[in-house]
DNA sequence: TAATTTTCTTGACCTAAATCAATAAAATTT
DNA sequence: AAATTTTATTGATTTAGGTCAAGAAAATTA
């Protein structure tokens, strides 16, 4: 159950046994199905999830009723509506799953806990916020230079393991591409090779 | 000299007087005249800089050779190439004043050290990653939903200051339209009023 | 204040991606 | 296995914003 989030763990900071034991008192194991929701528009964010298994999403819709992907999470990430979660603040999002998943919920309480006990914790905690903050600074600077075929060939070598796993449309979605671009994008692709 | 950055701190967290003098010998007071550069593309991004009088840009150059501003900041604010800074690689943007300015900068070890005496100003630098972070997701959901005019208007609505003060080519270059683009849907919201 | 550089505007034309519409193929549900 | 829903493709057309080019107005510099 806990695999994935140790392994995340010891890649930004070493934790000894005892501590990985503390670690996991603070986490609720939680099962979603295929379509189900973690957080709902509209709603306070009160978990941080961590992907054990499974592929979840976060979107929203815009005032013109176009649905965009925000994020998606595999195996090894966190998704949650970061905003929500450290404000306090109704969500703009919402978070379902696309597969039947195992998570690891989070809350704000046990996140203010956990990080006072174990204060490499909050060092694991900043780091999480900073690749976070450098992947979202990559994003602008993709949707400010790129194509969509560049776009999409990024995300393919970037995450091919999400591209062979989520519908076309909703990685078009993520991309701030219309279905019938990607299609139309791929195709360019492969008759050229 | 540092009037703006003690508004900061203190709008977010409560420093002591005493703490505030410590504060003071982390920084180093920088002037930088109308188009001197604070950090050059390719080099490693040492400094976060507060602002306390003037108006700096960051941006970068892209393949196709298009300019794109990454942000401005004028006073009171924070400016560096965070992705560089906070991972010690090769910044890929440049950082320049639009005005002659006034900065205080802090090193990497000054920041770390400075963290490391006043546990509360570890709270401060994280409140204003977590704000950055927030900022960073508006924006890129506004490339991915508003259209050119809508982008240009909530703009100036949020930062009025900054349309006032900057050439309207950076404007258009900051929001991802042409210069062209962006003096037509200016006409055209005036021809409306 | 003349000269240069920077900034902004406007017109004509172009293009990448969106829109609308129709099918077809897969996947799910009954 | 039939019915339904979801997903993907393709064609015809539109459109928002980009490109290219020229000129004017401001701001800087000499």
């Amino acid at each position: 159950m806990f695999e994935q989030l140790f392994k995340s763990i010891q890649e930004k900071v070493t934790l000894t046994q005892e501590e990985m034991e503390v670690c996991k008192t603070f986490f609720i194991p939680k099962k979603l199905r295929k379509k189900q929701t973690l957080l709902q528009e509209g709603d306070i964010c009160i978990y941080n999830a961590f992907v054990e298994k499974g592929i979840m999403r976060s979107f929203f819709i815009d005032q013109k009723g176009n649905e965009h992907i925000v994020q998606f999470a595999i195996e090894g990430w966190w998704i949650t509506d970061l905003s929500s979660f450290l404000t306090n603040t109704n969500s703009i999002y919402t978070i379902e799953a696309l597969e039947d998943c195992e998570l690891l919920l989070f809350t704000t309480q046990a996140r203010e806990a956990l990080m006072e006990k174990i204060p490499r914790f909050e060092r694991y905690q900043r780091l999480l916020l900073q690749n976070a903050y450098i992947a979202n600074q990559a994003r602008i600077n993709s949707a400010l230079t790129e194509t969509a075929e560049e776009k999409y060939i990024k995300l393919g070598i970037a995450y091919p393991g999400i591209i062979k796993r989520v519908p076309q449309h909703m990685i078009a979605s993520y991309l701030g591409l219309k279905p019938e671009t990607l299609s139309r994008v791929r195709k360019q692709i492969s008759n050229r090779m």
